[in-house]
Order: C-alpha cells, then sequence, then structure tokens
DNA sequence: TCTACCATGTAATCTGTTACATGATTGC
DNA sequence: GCAATCATGTAACAGATTACATGGTAGA
C-alpha cells in the first residue's frame, strides 16, 4: 500500500526490494506487500510525484542494478494528510485456518486435531523469533517497538487459545467417540 | 469466499442475503463478505454445480422475493476436500489504525491520542457485544463458540494493548515536549 | 560451475470495494 | 405515506496473487 511507502520513506531512502525486505520482516503480520506489487505501486508514486529516483546503481560502480527512491515535499504532504485521518474499518483477521476451523464440526476430528497441532508448532516458532527480536528495537524506534509488542502479545494469546482448543477437542472425542459438535 | 458458503449451507438453507447477513454478524471479525460479492459467488457456485436453488420465493406467497440455495453432494466433496488442506498461510491482521501507528513517530502526539482514543472507544463498545452474546452459543455449537471465545481474547488483548500505548505515548509527551520517538 | 539470493519488472487472473439501481416489505 | 430494512443484482475500479521473465552477484 502507497502509504506504508511513504512512510518507510521517511527513515530512510531505499530500493523496491528492501523497502517490500523490511515492511514484511518488521511487520509482516500487520500487512504483506506482494513482490509483484511493489514496482507497480512505485512508479505511480513517481507518476502522482510523491517520491523521486535519486539514483540509480548501474554496474559501473559495484553491487547489483537498482534504483533508489526518496519521498519528496508533495509526498511528505500527503502523508500527513493521510497520517490524520480516522480509520474507517476496524481490524479484521485472516486466516484461512480459522475459516476451517468454524466448520470442523462438519469434518472428522483427527484431521481437525493434526491441522490445529500443525498451527501450534508454526506459532511456537513464531513466538520464539519475536521474543528473540524485540530487544533489537531501541528507544528511538518507539512506535514499531509497541507494534511488535502487539504481535507477541497476539502470538501468546493465540497460542494459548489453539491448545485450549486442542485440549477441548481432544476431551470431547474421548468421550463421545465418533460424534461431533 | 466460497467454501465460507459451502460450509454455512452444510448448516441451513439459506438465500443470499441471509448467509451474508450470518457471516458478517458471528465471523465478522474472521472474515467479511462484500454485498457486491455474494450474489456473483452464489452465481459461480451454481455453474459449478456445489449448490443449487431449491426454490424462488415470489410474491405469490407473503415474503420479498428471495433464492433459497442449498448445498448438493458435489459441494458437500468439495468442501471435504477443502477442509483437509493444510493451510499454506498464516495469519495477517487489517486494520488501517495500524498502519497509521507505526508511523505516528513521524505525526503530532495530539493527533495519536485522538486516534488512540477513537480505537479505545469502538473496541469497549465491541467487547460489551461480544460478552453479551457468547452465553447464547450452545453445545451444539462448539467451533463457533471457540471462535466467538477467540474474538473475545483477542478483543480484551487488544484494548489493554491500545491503553498501554496510551500511557506510554501521553507519559513520553509530558516529559519531552515536542519531540517524537 | 552451480546454487542461492538480489533486484527489477510484466501479464493474467482473482478478490475486494464502492457505488449504483431496482423494487418489495415492514413498522411507525 | 414514509422511512428503514430486506433482497437481488451490476459495473467500474482498486488491490492482491501467481506466474513468469530477465539478469547480476556472492559464495561454496
Amino acid at each position: 500500500m502507497k502509504y506504508s511507502v511513504l512512510g518507510i520513506l521517511h527513515y530512510k531512502d531505499l530500493h523496491g526490494y528492501r523497502i517490500r525486505e523490511h515492511l514484511e520482516r518488521h511487520f509482516g503480520f500487520v500487512w504483506s506487500i506482494n513482490p509483484g506489487q511493489i514496482y507497480p505501486v512505485l512508479k505511480s508514486l513517481v507518476d502522482e510525484g510523491l517520491i523521486a529516483i535519486v539514483g540509480i546503481n548501474q554496474n559501473e560502480n559495484k553491487g547489483p542494478y537498482r534504483k533508489l527512491y526518496t519521498i519528496t515535499e508533495a509526498g511528505r504532504a500527503e502523508f500527513q494528510r493521510w497520517l490524520k485521518e480516522s480509520p474507517k474499518k476496524t481490524m479484521v483477521v485472516r486466516d484461512p485456518f480459522l475459516t476451517r476451523f468454524i466448520f470442523f464440526g462438519y469434518g472428522d476430528i483427527e484431521n481437525s486435531l493434526k491441522l490445529i497441532n500443525e498451527q501450534i508448532a508454526i506459532y511456537e516458532e513464531q513466538l520464539i523469533y519475536r521474543k528473540a527480536n524485540l530487544p533489537r528495537w531501541s528507544k528511538q524506534s518507539q512506535y514499531p517497538r509497541m507494534i511488535a509488542e502487539l504481535g507477541l502479545s497476539l502470538n501468546t494469546m493465540y497460542l494459548e487459545w489453539l491448545k485450549r482448543a486442542r485440549e477441548e477437542i481432544a476431551g470431547h472425542k474421548s468421550e463421545l467417540p465418533g460424534a461431533q459438535g
């Protein structure tokens, strides 16, 4: 999304690949920018005059071919306007596992438990990664650090819920073999 | 999404408007189906033979004009296949407030606090609604109830985080007037 | 040399969103 | 009678996803 790009260029001049990598690595749970999306977005931002190319590294210098982008004054103004807006929509969680979970009553319990265990494994790994990365945020980056803390809380809460769900479903299985709720 | 429609038709034969309403009301935080999306989806499901129209209420009978859909055997089979699949993607939270929050360091603190307070008001109201609706889920609908519990946990956790963020930012304001983190 | 990754880009397709249009019904 | 809501639908647009294509660089 274009405002994320404008936001990140406040911090540093970057090229497309790095912008995407940065967003994905640090805030991937809040949004994800697609590799096939970042270059068209950069192009349209240049066309609108909100960002500009400050340099193109061709192989005269060493390092790969890439374009370095910077934010313009118009870009900063547009970003400030956006930042002040009250968001019109509330939080939505997109998760292909949860859409299945709702309908687990129409499937078989063994398969449900298998999928739940897969999710637990994924989020336990993610939790380790997130705990390890929290101290990296300095006092300078107060807001990104708070977002990282939110990610950690979400991760912890979700894991607890998954484990409660697993216990409840496993218990249900032994009580009423074959039956589904 | 088509599998949500197939899932919900396991529970009951419904018409388009009710399908959307049901999804929106009970699981709106996990997905939202757009009003301009449900009818094309129903049409393509009929074309694929996964659902079928069981009746059209024209104004011979009382009540408004509407089409009642049911799931076919092919639809059940396709749904079962989907339900067994391991989801390829992990959870993503979409929230226009959080995308702004990350960049609050580049805006002014007064505005940030204003937006945070708006969010707190929204989610406090939502929390009351969710607490009130939890007991409605019977033992029969175990999985939807667990989803509702997840919604409640998420809501509670998010509110706590918003309030911690507010305190931290408000404190920061009085310590270092004009400065931003 | 070969693999993995860095880096940019396009095309086709699928979803999602907004806005509109129509008309019936229900309750005040 | 009027407003709100029920109900179905379309059109235009915006955003996301997948797949592909190209070529450079770094390190085993």
